[in-house]
DNA sequence: TTGATTTATTGGAACGTTCCATTTAGTAGC
DNA sequence: GCTACTAAATGGAACGTTCCAATAAATCAA
């Protein structure tokens, strides 16, 4: 049965016989104490079931020793793998980070940034939610504790933003679809309100342009970005008049969704048509066909987004750096040659 | 630019002329301030930046309002969605539960409690560690506070548990697979140091006793409980002198390795070969073939869970019923009948 | 008007820790 | 034996809140 009331560190200089200071000491690994008195001290916390107070040490010391991290989506395996990414740094420097969820909604987030806050954490780690209001996070600033931000950044904000070149990711899949002969292509999924749809889509238009694809063979298809959505896309482009017969999709798992939704029309997603996908999640490689994706190291990610913490609260300053981490396309078999363009190429190759 | 010092109760009360007891009062909502005070107070709050301090407030008020979410391995998305579906109640209580991973290492998952009941936690939801010793939550438990085991449990412990009911779930799946006229089953994947494990390994045992198999025609294969796990298990099923037809999986990441494995065979599953997984995440239905799965409804688990811990907190006890979801198979395209059985089956069918 | 009652507000002590300034004990130098 | 110093241990104030008992102001009953 537990004592009722819990054991405080008088408690414990009462059992070993010294004074409350004395305890504290030994708690904060002070050189100071006669190696004897700590190690009687020790015996003392282990006898009555003490358990460190640290609400009311950072009452007095300013400075705690949590960190939150805001996940928009934990059951995207790619956001999970981002949070793993961080914890293993702050496991290695002795910090416990506590993990919340937003599930993507700014209310929510609202409460938990407050919360958070409210907790006395020395820094925040985010992945914003979509529609995040410009002003979420002013408070925050105004509070001058360190953020950075991981995978998102909001359209106008001074907060350091740990990324993926998302640019050049879009940018090097499309490129390799125009190399296999594709000349109408599709961008699909994702939405306006997300700054990396606009980055993905921007390397997407990019490598079509540099690469004489017409503006109007770069289709556009929105949507949701989830499984779901890339069925509704694929659906959508193949009803056009003028089909594209590649896909850049916003994230795998848009990609598997249309992969899905060709299989279930009788098309062999890589050799009826092409799809690549983004962010090279595990499941990208066990798939069948295996995905075409571009890898963007989200564990990597992670790491650097907590190595850039650690230095902003070692430094006392809430500025850093952004870091847009390395992209490189990993290709398997989602994507083989364009059909019907080769055919066309073959009777009217010579004219452009 | 933040000023140098928080800003506290004093400094609204201050601004607002008011003591710092009215603050504190209006701060907690209580109806005794006259209303145009309560919002000249609030006025403050806003203007001068206050952020309320838990850590302060817990020293005096003994209940924390966060709980802790102790998962084992987040890149799980059966476990994710544990998660999701416990924050969603969480939330509507006002609560918000931080989430810590311990990445299915006994040692970190200590670090992790440590830091948590430091923080002052009203209780905790743990998915235990494999691995966990069985003293490991005796310290908790001595503190009196409220504990409750999600998923797993440990094997000697009173500590509540909310878990699905294994058993049942295996033995269905086993019962289904039989009735498809397979006549050698195997099960694969999990190892000893699991308690779930020999719970659907017991299931899986007794639907094969009581359907008529014999037990050297029911098969074990310990791997490790993933996709690389199921991949392993398959490939030393099929080696054997007399191989096995249908595969009960200790989970989806094994199915779907052993699906895998038998692609990469030239096998098609659920024609070639049964498989059947287990916790029906939500990429079985959307694989190729769909994966015939034991649905466990992991988030209604946690909603589960959760209510249950609110309901210990409020009642402050530390003790509550175990409660064992319901399972329900979901047959989908992963399991055919067996082929040869069905010959052998015609030949001598009369003589059982 | 007076006392009783209700309503709104307030000051002080307490919560469990850390940090600073002291005190105490022990050792060395002379 | 005295001072000077070091090492080890200590008491008190402070951190930002809540809660209780107390006060002040307003209302009511007589």
């Amino acid at each position: 049965m537990a004592n009722r009331a819990k054991a405080t560190i008088f408690d414990i200089a009462r059992e070993a016989g010294v004074s409350k200071s004395t305890v504290s000491l030994v708690l904060q690994g002070s050189g100071l104490i006669r190696p004897e008195t700590a190690s009687k001290v020790r015996k003392a916390i282990e006898d009555v079931g003490y358990v460190y107070n640290r609400g009311a040490a950072n009452l007095r010391k300013a400075h705690s020793n949590v960190i939150g991290m805001v996940i928009n989506d934990l059951t995207n395996p790619f956001f999970a793998e981002l949070a793993v990414g961080m914890e293993r740094v702050f496991q290695s420097a002795g910090i416990v980070p506590f993990i919340a969820n937003t599930a993507e909604n700014p209310v929510r987030q609202e409460e938990v940034l407050k919360s958070l806050m409210e907790q006395g954490v020395a820094g925040l780690i985010v992945s914003p939610a979509r529609g995040t209001t410009p002003g979420a996070f002013r408070r925050i600033e105004t509070a001058g504790l360190p953020v950075v931000f991981a995978m998102r950044r909001l359209p106008e904000s001074r907060i350091p933003v740990i990324a993926p070149d998302n640019h050049r990711g879009a940018y090097l899949a499309t490129a390799h679809l125009i190399g296999k002969g594709h000349r109408r292509l599709v961008f699909f999924g994702g939405s306006s309100d997300l700054v990396v749809y606009h980055e993905r889509l921007g390397g997407f238009r990019e490598a079509c342009e540099t690469q004489g694809i017409a503006a109007r063979d770069a289709l556009v298809v929105e949507g949701e970005t989830s499984r779901r959505g890339g069925i509704g896309c694929l659906e959508t482009a193949l009803a056009m008049a003028e089909p594209p017969t590649a896909a850049l999709c916003f994230n795998d798992a848009v990609a598997f969704g249309a992969m899905l939704a060709l299989r279930k029309r009788g098309l062999e997603p890589g050799v009826d048509f092409a799809i690549v996908g983004f962010d090279d999640v595990a499941e990208a490689e066990h798939y069948m066909p295996a995905l075409t994706s571009v890898a963007v190291d989200s564990a990597g990610l992670g790491e650097r987004a907590a190595h850039v913490m650690l230095k902003m609260i070692q430094s006392r300053t809430t500025r850093a750096e952004d870091h847009i981490g390395a992209v490189n396309l990993v290709v398997r078999e989602s994507c083989g040659p364009d059909r019907r363009t080769r055919n066309r190429t073959a009777g009217s190759g010579s004219m452009n």
